[in-house]
DNA sequence: GTCTATACTTCGATAGAC
DNA sequence: GTCTATCGAAGTATAGAC
């Protein structure tokens, strides 16, 4: 039952964003009582941070499904522009900012999140100092949350020129790392 | 006394996010009774519509201005990464999404500043067809907003080396652009 | 655990006196 | 133009019966 109001808070996050989260919209997506949501969170604070968590959760499983993926670097930028996952990451900065009791528990797992990336990153990129992995990880993450909520917005302009050089930068850096005696992936 | 009301909503705009504007928080900060805003204003989206209308002119201010600096590319990248101005574009982001009256002029004046700075930038590439200019403004947006908007929630980590490859990019962009015979700025 | 009932706040907005 | 008064909806949350 608790995972029930947990799951309808999530499902708001996802449809409405983090402003439609309220005890008696979660409430009536539930199909339960609005009191009733009060039995099993002390707060909507309490509750909130029970969907962030499992967000979080959710979100270093996924990692580590792409760094043992074929092409890590490319399943990489594909988990942070893929439109569910970036779109998630945007409502935990907006909530962070909102709800001072969730703030730290969202800055200290987007830090966890982001140095593992760039600690996988810089051990794909080893070849290319000049390009320093955290400055990387932060333009992917950067790049693929604002295509993704303009694209929401139906503002794609210059979408199309950005995934470009994201594409000339995966299939370069990607190049010279992959071993020279492997065929090279079809596209 | 109605732009009083634009002013006030518009200081928290800045101050809290647009989930901060409402009558009752605007009449406050700007020392009037609540009812008196809907003499001057409709509906609250009227009055959102108002100070919308007027961030967009500054923001076209401020890049002509940038445009006819001494160093536009850069004074491109100041404009999308400087705190203020890159605060606004996310909250107008976050009203686009929430409030549909006032969305499409929000995406049109987007579109308008995009197609703007992806002409001064194009221009001012010219000599780099690798990198097209309009994925050039893209990233510029993308990471100056972030940037900007973790640093209010005290997460910094890989702001830097992420400023450090905007750097490099900044003087090798601007390198064969100059003219050969002028000296090199100070720093 | 789940229910009914309810308290208190803030929201956008309107009516009508002055 | 500015005031007092007020509405109904939605917000978080609690008390107490069953």
């Amino acid at each position: 039952m608790r995972m029930l109001f947990v799951d309808a808070a999530e499902q708001i996050l996802r449809d409405e964003g983090y402003i439609g989260i309220s005890a008696r919209q979660v409430a009536a997506r539930a199909g339960q009582k609005t009191q009733l949501l009060y039995y099993y969170f002390r707060t909507m604070d309490d509750l909130i941070l029970a969907v962030v968590r499992r967000i979080n959760e959710r979100r270093l499983q996924r990692f580590e499904e792409a760094l043992a993926s074929a092409d890590p670097l490319r399943a990489l930028w594909d988990l942070n522009s893929n439109p569910a996952g970036a779109a998630l990451s945007a409502e935990l900065t907006s909530i962070a900012i909102h709800r001072e009791e969730i703030r730290a528990e969202i800055v200290r797992s987007a830090q966890q999140f982001r140095a593992m990336q760039v600690k996988a990153t810089s051990r794909l990129l080893a070849h290319r100092e000049d390009f320093p992995a955290a400055g990387i990880v932060m333009i992917a993450a950067a790049l693929g949350r604002m295509i993704v909520s303009e694209s929401a917005l139906g503002l794609t302009d210059g979408h199309h020129e950005a995934l470009a050089i994201v594409e000339r930068a995966l299939l370069d850096f990607g190049a010279r790392h992959r071993d020279p005696h492997t065929s090279p992936p079809a596209a």
